[in-house]
DNA sequence: CAGTTGACATACCGATGGTATGCGACCTAC
DNA sequence: GTAGGTCGCATACCATCGGTATGTCAACTG
């Protein structure tokens, strides 16, 4: 049973980050203490500060983690195609399915914006999946399927529907919701490449 | 200097959600604490605790003050035309520039999802801004301007699309920023009446 | 194998949300 | 108008929790 250093290191840090998202997730950040965490690992808070900084930042190692796995989702259907408005569409509507997780409802989009100050949580999100969302957006620009204009007010008008209908979602009881918002989504995005008639 | 006993009540009461108030804005939920907000007043904590059962409901009473004044906003822009649709643009646009508040920022949009559990929070929203947003919607589909749909669904897209975007303005540094996602907006709402040609 | 570093545990502290209780000003009934 | 009750608030106190200081034993390094 002996262990090396590294692996060690590795092994209580994965554990911690595991049982602080499954705490974090059931009863949101401020309802979990730090004893809760550490006693569901067998560990004490010695171990906790010996790995992390303080709770916000072992918090901010399980956004880093749920944010990880949206972002391969989306990407994961995104590549189910080459052509960039299909891709946009099936990245929006895995968005979409994966923000169903309680995780990632209760710890990315509630708890983060407010934990993590919203210009770090915005920075998180960026690099995940709101990367790939302004890229293809871009891309659709570039290749003339939606006429120019900025990208970045888009992406986050596009971002927080998203964000928001995920959240609604998940206390729906009507199974029908899910399919009614992403045909509603559909009919927004379809308007960028359907402009108005002026 | 005699003071009737309702008075007093409403006087301390407000005094405490006004102080609360503006240090819940500065400093968001979790870094203010009792003793500041009572130190501000020249009360102490037996005051607060005698009209209030706990922080978290000081912090509601707070919700509940700024969300009425951005719906006040909203009523007051939309109130301005008769047209159905004037009224709903009008509206979206006056919620995303009362959303320029700082106090509307941190309380209504990054703490109260997170402090209110967000069924709770949704609720107030729904009461409040949300509310207005439905029935404008509800009208157009009505009379025909927008064709039948769900309403819930896009109410709330729209509605988190607006809140993230007001997020992303507060930060942002670029006066253009304001202008640009207020015709991004317009164009997803003109979709609305404009529906995409099958 | 000696000395150092790293991975924890233990013990402790200050701050904070919350409670129990006491007291004086106001209100009501007679 | 005054006695008893209620209300508005202060004081004192408690439990919990995030965070720190320090000790200890195993693992690495030369």
């Amino acid at each position: 049973m002996r262990r090396t250093k590294a692996q060690q290191r590795q092994d209580t840090t994965h554990a911690l980050v595991t049982e602080a998202r499954t705490l974090f997730a059931r009863h949101g950040y401020a309802a979990v203490s730090l004893a809760d965490i550490v006693d569901g690992v067998g560990l004490t808070k010695g171990a906790l500060y010996h790995h992390f900084d303080n709770k916000a930042a072992l918090f901010h190692a399980v956004v880093e983690q749920v944010q990880s796995e949206v972002a391969a989702r989306v990407v994961a259907a995104a590549e189910t195609s080459d052509d960039p408005w299909l891709r946009l569409t099936a990245g929006c509507e895995a968005f979409l399915r994966a923000s169903a997780d309680p995780d990632v409802q209760q710890i990315m989009l509630v708890d983060g914006p407010a934990i993590l100050r919203w210009h770090e949580w915005r920075t998180m999100d960026e690099a995940a999946s709101g990367q790939h969302l302004s890229e293809a957006l871009a891309e659709l620009i570039e290749q003339g399927t939606i006429p120019e204009q900025p990208i970045a007010p888009l992406t986050h008008l596009l971002s927080g529907a998203m964000n928001e209908a995920a959240l609604w979602l998940a206390q729906s009881t009507r199974p029908r919701d899910l399919d009614d918002t992403i045909v509603a989504l559909s009919r927004l995005l379809d308007s960028l490449r359907h402009p108005k008639l002026t």
